[in-house]
Order: structure tokens, then C-alpha cells, then sequence
DNA sequence: ATGAAAGCGCTAACAT
DNA sequence: ATGTTAGCGCTTTCAT
């Protein structure tokens, strides 16, 4: 932006008003006579002013944007998510700054940071699990922030999204109610997730309180492809003592599963029952369809925007409730063979 | 950010240093002392100091921002892209401003408009079909940018992207030498999306150059889903005249129809081929393979990024060649039956 | 309802 | 190599 750009000082001239004015015109301030928000509408306009963001921040205290913090845009996912976050708001006119860490949490202190720098007037995070400086910045900036996807038992944060650990024990209590008893287990890596820690403590609260466990063997975790549930799938598939079940805590690594099944010719659910978590658009067109755990991943956007939109009008907003997922059945699932 | 915050001169004061050495320091100004240099980054340590970047792009008129405008993150293609240049970005310690605009021209201009006010050093956007009047802004604010996912025949804007016309033009030449004679195609919605019309118009010459062409009904648009990619192919596949080969312009919708088939009992390749178009990782998976072109969705992200970057360093750079794709053959073409 | 004036926190000449 | 000084373009008291 440079000299040749209009600025305040020339809309206020040519509307023949103060720059104070013209400033409370254009916001919309309820100062001014309709007539001169007029005149210095029509100013603006016609010089095609643009307001400078950087100089109303630094007068203002507020910038009009809004950071989140995400592990990764490959995961479609967090892109839905993030995708509902960043519409809900721009219709509130505020702006999103978007970084992602990819399941580094050095990386992520380091752009959280940079956003904080950025002067973003509150923080979307991703998870509770979050290095403490990251927390202790955020108090000390005072910045609102809003944690996502899952639920802080501590209630020490704001928290935008559901229980993963009882969601993952409404699933496993599907399969055990199908009669299964050999469970085996497919996630994402563990460290530095707690959704994904949190699903897999669900999946061995549930199968303890009927007797039953999760082998050292039978967790595989896996970074987030197709490719690596398939290949976590025929690692089950390749034992002498297959499980009857594999419970996959996201449904990428499920239809990966999927399709390594196909390959080798284990016919689902017949012979293994597998299950997913997230239900992403093609669980359902699979043959047979996933059975999963849907959740409502647009909706955390949303919910997420419209939390922190409201405490930055100042509303002290109750901490928000968790969000419902819901079972899918489809055709993965079955009786275990015999 | 509020009164207890730290700011510069509270920094400056504890180093024993004035403002301006202060700021010297901190932004690794050669100009300093090696030993000034350390005892400002203490201080600044100490305090936990973060710099105001509102002031700090006031001031230097440079806001270490990049913005990006995309159609939309519930594209894996895009989101792919994005993320790439994110990542590019922030090692470059640039934040990225990300908006969508759901493939509405008046909505992108909207927030382009909002992203300029924001002060970013430089935009990204993708595709060559804007509102004259974003084209304008850019110019009358100098703000660098790049065209994406596309090239400029008329070289009037600097574009990271790939020739789509041609890159369609090899795939139908593909199935013409299979010996197809039957064509039909399932694209995108084309208004406002030169990549579509493109693609189409590129499979139109192919076609034309062997005597045929595209029939008003062999062509159907749909939003982005795998679902309508089925209603698509169902459309083709209930008419007594059957395409024998299905050009989709994007691999959503010819895995879509790819699944459309499946459920009909159509046999893919032996009574109709399909081809993708962009290569996403599910498409390997499927059984036939999907075969489609590959576009390089995080190179055309990287790429971005650099190019954007070099201008920024002031480097009067070179229009940059256009990017490769890739023609990946697997299992869903093959002759026509007969 | 409008104007005058004082910064917001930083950088960048310009000195020395 | 460091300090002094003048803004960057806007908002916001405080007057009137």
C-alpha cells in the first residue's frame, strides 16, 4: 500500500468533513447524521478507499481476524472443519489466519506465536494436548481461544467438541453386543493427540468392563493415509489368531482397512468386522458401507466461530456443551463368524 | 493485547538500550553489536515479549501476511494445495490469510477486498476467471498475486499452473486411440470456473480434430461430491445409447462414478471406461484403478509460495513455466466393447 | 452531530 | 554501532 492509495484523510476532504467523522461514518458508528454517513460513503466509493487494517488495529485494539491452529489440511476432516470455521467468519467480517503444525507441537507453539504477533483477537486450537507456554501465552496476551474436537474433563478451557473416549466406548460396545471377542485396534499416532488417546482408552474401558483387553499387538498405530490402514489391516490379516473385529479410531485408516480387505479377499463383515470414526463422504459408498462414528465435523467450525464471535462482543458465554455424534450402522459391522 | 503487555520500549529500557536498537536488534539488523544484540534478545526473553505486528506493519508498511482466495477447503485437491503453501509460507515466516468463496464471484471479491484491507504483502488465487474489479483492486493497491491451478494465454497475469485445455486434449487422445467413438463427460459447474471450461473445451478439440464431438446431452455439470458424479454416470448409464467412455474433469466425480457403476452391475473397463482428472490418493485404491491425469496439488502450493516469495525479496522474477502433469494409466480404461 | 488532538507501538531516516 | 525524531493511518477521548 502505497502513496498513491487513498486514505481516510482524503475521504474526509473530499466529503468535506473531519477525519473523525468520516472514520465514525464508515463504521458504522450511530454518531452520524444519515445524511453525511452518506456523503462520506459515497467519497469512499468513489476514491475506492480501503481501510487500513494495520493502522485501525493498532488505534483500535482489534484487528478483525481470528487465528486457528490446525494439525493438517490433508485430512479432510479438519479441511471441513476449517472450511465452516473460515465462512462463519467472514460473515461476521472477521478474517481467518490459518496455520498448521502437522502433529508437531514445537511447530505449533512456533506459529501460535506468529499469530499471536499477528494480533489476532482470539485462537482456534485443535485437541486439549498443548505445550503449557502455549497456554501460558495465550493468558498472558490475553487472548480468548477455544480448544476443538474434543472436551476438557478439567474444564479448564473452553472447549468446542465432544467426548471422544465415550464416543469410542459406544463403539466398542456395539461390536462386544455383536458378540466379538477379539478386538484389534488401528489410530493415529498417540503422542501429542489426545482425540486419538482418548478414543483408544475409550475402545479398552469398554472392552475391561467385559473382561476383555487390548493386547500390546493388537493397537497399531499409523500416520494418517489410506495406505497405512491398509497396511495395519493386513498386519491383523496376516496372524494366526485374526481378530473378529478392528476398530479404526478415524475412517481414513478404516477404509484403508476397507480396501486392503477387498485385496485380500476377507470378505467384510463376514469374516472381520471393522468400523471407523468420523464418517467422511465416502464411508457410505463403500461396499459394504462403513459403520462409523459420525461427527459433526462442519458444525465444530460453526460452533467454534460463533463461541468466540460472541465473547469478543464481550458476552461472557457459558462454557459451550458438548456436541452429539451419531452411529452410523452400515455393513461392516456384524456377528463374529462361528 | 492490553496495557501489561510488553512492548518494545519496555524491552529497550531493561537492555539499557534506546527504541531504536531495540528494534535493530530484534529483527537481526546487521547493524548491531553482537553483544547489544544479546542482552536486547534477553530482555525480550525475559519479558516474554511478542512484537505488535499492527504497529510493526504500520510502521515498515510490510505485514508479513500472504492471502489466499480459493473456491473451497471441501475439495481435497485444494485443501492439499493449501496446506502446501502454508507450510511454505510459514517457514518463510509469513502467516496465511485463508478465505473461500464457495465458487460465488461476488463473495470473492468480498473477501479479496477484506484480505487487501488486511494489509497482505501479496495474494493468492486460483483459476484466471475473476471480477474485473478484483484485477482492478490489485493493481490499485500494487499487491503482488498469482494466478493458480491455470495458465494465461494472454500472459497478462503470472500464473503457477498447468495448461488444462491441453492436459484434456491428451486425455481424450488416450481413449480415441483405445478406439472410442462414444464420448460423454461429467465436469464441474463451468460459470466462473475457467478450469472446467477448459478442460471441457480441451476434450471438445480432441474430439473434433477425430470427427466427433460432444453432443448438448453427453455433457453434465454438478457441484463437487461424489454423489453427484453417480447421478451423473446413472444419467449415462439409463440411456439406450451408451457413452463406452466417460470423461470426468475431476477425480471426485469419477469416483463417484466410479461407485455408481459398481452398484449397478456396470463392469468398468469392459463395457465403459472412465478417466479422472487431478489423481487423489483414493483413486489408486479403487478396483480397477481409477486412471487419470495427476496435477501437482502440493507443488502448485509450493510453488506459489515461492514465486510470491521472491517478489517479495523485490527480485523481479520470470513468469514461471507451467507445471507437469501426468498421465496415470491403471485399470479403468480399456477398448471399447464389440 | 462534528472537530481537534493525542496517541496506538513500531520502524526508518537522519544524525553522530 | 547507537540514539533522536518523525511519522505510518487510523480511532477515540474530550470538547463544543
Amino acid at each position: 500500500m502505497d502513496r498513491t492509495t487513498p486514505k481516510l484523510s482524503d475521504v474526509a476532504r473530499m466529503a468535506g468533513v473531519s477525519e473523525a467523522t468520516a472514520s465514525r461514518a464508515l463504521s458504522d458508528s450511530q454518531l452520524v447524521r444519515e445524511k453525511t454517513r452518506l456523503r462520506v460513503a459515497q467519497a469512499a466509493e468513489l476514491l475506492g478507499y480501503v481501510a487500513h487494517g494495520a493502522a485501525r488495529a493498532l488505534a483500535s485494539r482489534r484487528s478483525g481476524t481470528i487465528g486457528a491452529v490446525i494439525p493438517t489440511l490433508n485430512n479432510a476432516i479438519f479441511a471441513t472443519s476449517v472450511n465452516a470455521l473460515q465462512q462463519s467468519l467472514a460473515q461476521a467480517s472477521y478474517s481467518l489466519f490459518l496455520a498448521s503444525h502437522e502433529y508437531d507441537p514445537k511447530t505449533e507453539l512456533e506459529v501460535a506465536r506468529r499469530l499471536i504477533e499477528r494480533s489476532v483477537d482470539a485462537l482456534v486450537l485443535v485437541g486439549t494436548d498443548h505445550d503449557p507456554a502455549l497456554f501460558a501465552m495465550l493468558e498472558k496476551f490475553r487472548v480468548p481461544y477455544v480448544l476443538t474436537w474434543a472436551i476438557d474433563r478439567q474444564r479448564r478451557h473452553p472447549c468446542i467438541g465432544f467426548d471422544n473416549r465415550a464416543s469410542a466406548i459406544e463403539v466398542a460396545r456395539h461390536l462386544l453386543d455383536l458378540g466379538h471377542r477379539r478386538f484389534a485396534m488401528i489410530c493415529g499416532i498417540g503422542a501429542h493427540n489426545d482425540r486419538v488417546r482418548e478414543r483408544v482408552a475409550g475402545v479398552r474401558d469398554a472392552l475391561r468392563s467385559r473382561g476383555l483387553q487390548l493386547g500390546e499387538q493388537d493397537l497399531i498405530e499409523k500416520p494418517y493415509s489410506f495406505a497405512a490402514g491398509g497396511e495395519a489391516m493386513r498386519e491383523f490379516m496376516r496372524r494366526p489368531q485374526r481378530p473378529t473385529a478392528v476398530i479404526c479410531a478415524n475412517d481414513v485408516h478404516a477404509i484403508g482397512a476397507h480396501f486392503a480387505c477387498a485385496a485380500l479377499g476377507v470378505e467384510i463383515p463376514r469374516e472381520v468386522s471393522i468400523t471407523g470414526f468420523d464418517d467422511m463422504e465416502i464411508s457410505a459408498l463403500l461396499r459394504p458401507g462403513l459403520t462409523t462414528m459420525r461427527v459433526p465435523k462442519a458444525e465444530l467450525g460453526r460452533a467454534a466461530a460463533e463461541y468466540l464471535l460472541e465473547r469478543l462482543k464481550g458476552h461472557e458465554i457459558d462454557a459451550p456443551e458438548p456436541l452429539q455424534v451419531e452411529w452410523v450402522e452400515r455393513g461392516t459391522t456384524a456377528a463374529p463368524p462361528d
